[in-house]
DNA sequence: CTTGCGGGTTAGGCTAGGCTAATAATTAAA
DNA sequence: TTTAATTATTAGCCTAGCCTAACCCGCAAG
């Protein structure tokens, strides 16, 4: 046995599901974007890095990419799990907006037990994803999402003229969420891609009977499905 | 203007509801009873009590009796507020019972921002008091209730044959409010007092058709209405 | 009036997490 | 390849919290 697990911290909780969060995204994952993402000094991260390596959650290649470890895995779903689990319940039954579930979640995942969890889980009618798309660690056929999405694709590499179906948006950005959410670019919505102009870095897309245009770099953090 | 309000950390919140409990329950608060409830060394609580008077949410007086300012009051209650409104959301929504309720509510406390304290007492139709009996700030008529209390009295002060209401439990003990829940010892419900043994210090009750003996240690912590 | 006990207080240490500033080490670009 | 931009790392400092051990203090019971 390796002893009792040690409790995490917040800022363990932070890394943990940031690292987890850009691996889903396939981003590489270094201490400098860590640093940015959660708004810490370089200096910082590296010394939580350090401890949470030394701490056996996550491995630091020579190339210095970091990955969890198997044990840190576990622990970055089960937070996952609660955070976006309490998304739904936020969105489904206190009617919470989209983009203010997120950081109430952020705040309210860091308490949820095992136990609340799978009561929420119960309450919610065991939900796959949270509201912006993404799949709930634990639910019904988790193991199956994480690894085949052949047929997702990001929205910036759609064609002209075809149409396609939302399933996941970027859950960060505060206002970014508020608009996509006020144009209904939302999971299960169906869009078309009308314009895609990559010499100006734009796409345009037709949505709920609206045109709404937005750039290439945001399009590449949209995941859809071609219809 | 005093600046803007730092963001309370876990043991902050801790010491500033155990104040508050203590003074709702009429009890003296120096920093060696803090030190007790809360599990930590003398030391600690010496360290975290100056700490707190240093950023005026408590005084201290020449006889080292401890309490709230106005602003550590303030704080104080809207803990309070989140934590008995997540117990009601575990009992009355999740279906947790009594003596899990506190722990897991005592997690989810600190996560709890006001704009979903607000929408949870809306989704449990604006509740006045825990499952415990004790009133939840914010509530109807709570600025009442918190000074109102003539007609209640300790369980301990009853004479023998008088039938009371149950009013509110004790909350912090895991086994003995799961043994009052299970003998329905529990607000609203109807008791009475069967025989009052000052000199082997017991008190027995017929509750629900049975008949219980407690301490009146015990009974003591148990405030009811005479009927 | 003195001893002892319950508290309060100090001293001294430790970890997690933060920061700044300076310095290495890489990488990428010119 | 030499420079410029990123990253990583170190050093040094700080606060909150947590601990043990020792010490002090006032009051109450002998």
């Amino acid at each position: 046995m390796a002893g009792v697990a040690k409790p995490t911290s917040v800022a363990t909780d932070d890394f943990l599901t940031t690292v987890f969060r850009f691996t889903e995204e396939g981003r590489p994952v270094i201490a400098a974007r860590l640093a940015e993402t959660l708004g810490v000094s370089p200096a910082t991260a590296f010394g939580t890095v350090r401890r949470m390596a030394r701490d056996g959650l996550i491995k630091v290649s020579r190339k210095k990419e970091i990955s969890l470890t198997v044990a840190g895995n576990k622990l970055a779903e089960e937070v996952i799990r609660r955070h976006r689990l309490a998304e739904r319940f936020l969105t489904d039954v206190l009617n919470f907006a989209w983009h203010k579930a997120y950081s109430e979640a952020h705040r309210l995942e860091h308490g949820i037990s095992h136990e609340v969890a799978d009561s929420l889980a119960k309450l919610l009618n065991n939900p796959t994803t949270c509201p912006h798309g993404y799949p709930i660690p634990g639910s019904e056929g988790y193991a199956h999402t994480r690894h085949v999405r052949s047929h997702l694709k990001s929205l910036n590499e759609i064609k002209e003229g075809t149409a396609v179906t939302v399933k996941r948006v970027p859950e960060e950005d505060v206002d970014l969420l508020q608009y996509l959410e006020e144009h209904n670019v939302s999971p299960s919505w169906t869009m078309k891609v009308l314009d895609v102009a990559d010499f100006k870095g734009t796409i345009t897309l037709e949505v709920d009977r609206h045109e709404i245009v937005i750039s290439t770099e945001t399009a590449s953090k949209i995941v859809v499905k071609p219809n």
